[in-house]
DNA sequence: TATAATAATGTTAACGTTAACATTAACGTA
DNA sequence: TACGTTAATGTTAACGTTAACATTATTATA
């Protein structure tokens, strides 16, 4: 940060207070027309950028939302990002991007970052690796806005946007129960994320209701990415070929990707010998040579009303903690044997 | 911004000086151990976040970088934030988000937001729409250390890193010469914005060398998305027969999902009727119907060696203005006509 | 014209931190 | 014991802005 003009220099230019040039720049009202012009000339002419920083210590307000991300490659995230970006673009907030690589540590790192800039609020998706919710409730208390958004802590007073996991989970899940596979595996995320344990919960219900067997050896935990999904898948495929399963629901499509790699790498045909569904609908999935069959997360909308509930709770101390649920859809495509 | 616990009430509370707190609490020496331990106790159990405005304000360093990304939805910009995110993180610093839509006054709004966010450094691929050079100029005039990261601004004494992408442009289109394509045409980037400069020059050149004859009507304006490229590859679909291109190189990758779509959508195949080829290799790339022929852009190099100089000019006055480049690579894959 | 009302501008203090200088305490040495 | 040295702590001012109150200039009204 380099020495730049401010507003006492614009000031001396015109022999003016330092207030007089404050008010004309910030368009409040009883400043003359003529003074307001010559300052903004003045500042104009000498290079002034106002100091968002002095400005926020004297305001004690930011303008700025906080987002932790733990992963950037999976085109949820960047999708979501677009969303939570336009919300505040046009709201007047800025935008400090954290990412926590999945990892719990990072992630309280950017939360202690984060809580150390101020922001106004704090939007956040937990890591895969989070154990601990110690860290979600230091947050809370230090009283900052904070709302979760797709992967969700619940209970500890903070609002969440995400869609219906369980119910999710459970459709697609019976799409494959439709075609009439009775074996029929999860590859699951951590129980500590809320999706993992929801979507688990999904499949586990929709297993139950159409009386088929609950396995522990079919919930095989894969984690939300791609060499997870692979590693997991692997582990399926190495059961006895009489136990192999005849489908699998991926916690979601990067996990999905894996397996369908695992399948592929032991001469396996998708979805002819397994069938394979996945959950998010990323960008890669209807253009694979097998297309995911899967659901539809609208990643934009998510970031979009997970800022407008966290802008609600930053401008009016009354904004109602809640729980956003969003619509899913199932997507059909190829990997879940249909036509 | 609500109340927060300061150095004050620590200070307070074991009834000692600010300055004792700040100094004990930053490591610095000649602080009693036991007063340290004193300290650290009392801003933990009170629940001390430093205030990092009020020290930035103090110091006249924010520890911050701000990034202006023109779009985030092309697989490039996430992976070089990625690229950036770690760099940043490793070296201590954090990262406040942009995003110009591609468009010219939105990046003028973000490049003031970050002047006015003092932060240390700018990272600016420049937008789709940008005419005016001014504002770059601008911000060069406040001494802010801004490195372009890919598209690039030159001669206004800013570091840039970026691929060779006249160079890659010209291998790309010599591939389609070594086809035996003559008829080869290019939707191009705008004028305005780097890549789209050179990367035309590339394509000029191979025909060039190649004694092909390069006509005006063979260079469609599509900028770098997916619907300007299936507008632009249709202006070229009507022409008459004859005169149609039997070959395409796409400024970049997501141009050429549109182009491809366009072409499929007049019932031609490709690469049988028309031969395209892109530039980028979105993570998408691989996985069309028909795999596209690109040019490797490593883009989360691009990221990590853009910040790494930024870094070098911010901690480093001497620091050289340079142009980094990295080098592409030509990923063959279907599109062109291999096998 | 005097006086009240209002518009325009100025002054002071505060936001929370750290650097620079100032003071006090503790200790060793002559 | 006195004195110098160093370690520990304290005080002041500064960073650049704005809110709140204070003052001065201008205009409207009786």
């Amino acid at each position: 940060m380099s020495k730049r003009v401010t507003a006492k220099q614009v000031a001396e230019e015109l022999n003016i207070s330092i207030m007089t040039v404050s008010r004309a720049l910030s368009g409040s009202p009883n400043v003359d027309h003529r003074t307001r012009e010559k300052v903004i000339e003045t500042a104009r002419r000498l290079g002034y950028v106002p100091n968002q920083i002095a400005k926020s210590l004297a305001l004690q307000k930011t303008d700025t939302i906080g987002v932790v991300v733990p992963e950037i490659t999976h085109s949820f995230f960047p999708e979501a990002i677009r969303g939570i970006e336009k919300v505040t673009y046009n709201a007047g907030y800025h935008l400090i991007l954290t990412h926590s690589a999945e990892n719990a540590e990072r992630e309280m790192d950017a939360l202690k970052t984060l809580a150390a800039k101020r922001v106004d609020g704090i939007l956040i998706s937990t890591a895969e690796s989070v154990t601990d919710y110690d860290i979600y409730s230091r947050i809370m208390n230090l009283k900052i806005p904070t709302v979760f958004y797709d992967r969700c802590v619940m209970g500890i007073g903070a609002s969440c946007v995400c869609v219906n996991d369980k119910h999710g989970a459970k459709k697609i899940t019976e799409h494959l129960i439709e075609h009439k596979y009775k074996k029929i595996a999860h590859l699951s995320g951590p129980k500590s994320v809320s999706i993992g344990r929801l979507r688990l919960a999904g499949y586990k219900k929709a297993m139950k209701d159409h009386n088929l067997v609950f396995s522990e050896d079919y919930v095989v935990e894969s984690g939300f990415h791609e060499d997870g999904g692979f590693r997991a898948m692997e582990k399926l495929l190495d059961l006895p070929e009489k136990k192999r399963p005849r489908a699998v629901f991926a916690v979601n499509d990067p996990a999905a990707f894996g397996a369908m790699k695992a399948i592929l790498k032991r001469g396996l045909s998708i979805p002819q010998d397994i069938a394979i569904v996945g959950f998010s609908d990323d960008i890669r999935a209807e253009l694979l040579p097998v297309p995911l069959t899967t659901i539809r997360q609208p990643a934009f909308e998510i970031g979009k009303k997970a800022v407008e509930k966290l802008i609600g709770h930053i401008e009016n101390k009354e904004e109602k903690i809640d729980k956003i649920i969003i619509d899913t859809e199932v997507i059909i495509r190829k990997s879940c044997g249909c036509n």
